[in-house]
DNA sequence: GCAGTTTTCTGATCTAGACCAACTGGCCAT
DNA sequence: ATGGCCAGTTGGTCTAGATCAGAAAACTGC
């Protein structure tokens, strides 16, 4: 705990001329926070949590609501995250995903110096949805094998996963131990196959259902989807995934030659 | 106006099981809102305003901040969008951005029967700030070429655009009709260089400051942040863009060879 | 017509709570 | 040591407004 002060906090009216328009009380409440996380430190290991809601209501006299608007705007920014009924959290800096940099997930984390951690969700061959057998060329309701996975960053879960193969290019794979390996790495070692090329689709959407739970995002807050389709050497697709991160935890890199050049 | 109903609609309380637990209001509002959008039709040329929250409150029996959590709701999903003080809109449908595919905006905006206008903000030779001048290989404060532009799509603002020119690369440039003009086009016909590698940053923040009022967006609201550094044929830093976009405009995609492969 | 002005409408911001369900932590029994 | 139970804490959800400033529409005068 640093400096305990239970003493309210009046904040600060700053006009920046004296005929202009006055700041809105959560863009100075915005301010007020960010040096209360200033002054809480960041040290990445540990997750480091706020005050209650209502104790910050009582520390900067302001309402629910207008604190609200103003944790919901530094969450926006990405300088802090909210874990479903549990609190508000000083965000962690983002890890470079480079996505053309063909790294395993364990591999990309720690070569940043953070810790990488995998939890199997689920592991199955099911019936291929129409959108999944689209993508990997077979005809809705063949047998594909999917896999579900979170993946968290020092603890902090911020991906889920879904993969789905052909089970043509990979039988048996769901018999490995699908936390601890890198999918990556079975399909080359196990499989001889490796990833040649890949298409990657970028949006922004909301947490909600599975994925949502999975990383006890509260329901409506920003995602990062990625989704991507896998070929081997031979052109072939192998497998996709649908990613959802939170959007706070990345920030996404790649460098290429373009095509109209 | 399609059918003027203004009796209140009571929303409707679906339980999945008898046991389970209700659905939130906000959660039913939502469907609601997606049947109203439904109704109102989606021609994609003119922008298609929601009624007035006040009028939704009374239409749907409930108060402004469970409204707003449910429009809000939508907005991350992309669904609808809001300009500021303006009102609520039916969000058009993504514009598929090819980030490799090296496409000018106006061409790839028009390859998908969309209308594409830019309106040039600004075109000076200014000092560099630190960071943009770390990306050019410039000194601090040194020369650089800066446009600003907001691009629309039928008419919609979607995006914000900084691009910074290192000067020694093309002098005058400032003179032509920035507003007509490709950039990428004027590089390679007025100045013989072609834009051969990308570098491309990725990431999610919010509207605010001078990007969020060229777009009429409500400040808080998502953005898409794309960041590009281009060399040319020599291998040498030309120019860099800072673009941000309305989130639900866009959807990313590439395709590209992994260096892992 | 056209430009400047006024009025109206509308979203943005804010107040002051209440209630509920999920989560946390401590206590107790096995 | 482990797991289940209980109560307090805390965020999620919702009510019922008020006020303000920007935007759009209506209006006015040249």
């Amino acid at each position: 705990m640093s400096a305990p002060r239970t003493q309210p906090i009046a904040l600060e009216c700053h006009h920046s001329t004296p005929g202009s328009v006055s700041t809105p009380t959560w863009h100075r409440l915005r301010d007020a926070l960010l040096a209360l996380i200033d002054s809480l430190g960041n040290n990445r290991k540990r997750p480091c949590r706020l005050p209650a809601e209502r104790e910050m209501i009582a520390r900067f006299s302001t309402t629910r609501i207008t604190l609200r608007d103003a944790l919901t705007q530094l969450e926006g920014e990405g300088r802090i995250y909210r874990e479903n009924r549990r609190g508000w959290f000083i965000a962690p800096s983002r890890l470079h995903y480079d996505l053309l940099a063909g790294l395993a997930f364990h591999d990309m984390v720690e070569s940043q110096q953070r810790q990488a951690s995998t939890l199997l969700l689920s592991a199955s061959t099911v019936p291929a949805p129409l959108h999944i057998a689209r993508r990997l060329w077979l005809s809705e309701g063949s047998a594909v094998q999917r896999i579900v996975r979170v993946r968290a960053i020092d603890g902090r879960r911020v991906l889920y996963v879904e993969h789905h193969l052909r089970p043509d290019c990979f039988p048996g794979i769901l018999d490995f131990d699908l936390a601890q390996h890198s999918l990556t790495a079975l399909y080359r070692h196990e499989y001889s196959i490796r990833i040649a090329r890949v298409d990657y689709e970028l949006g922004s959407t909301i947490f909600g259902g599975p994925a949502g739970e999975a990383l006890h995002a509260t329901p409506g807050t920003a995602a990062q989807r990625i989704t991507r389709i896998n070929r081997d050497q031979n052109g072939r697709v192998v497998d996709c995934d649908d990613e959802y991160w939170r959007h706070d935890a990345i920030e996404l890199a790649l460098s290429a030659v373009p095509r109209g050049g």
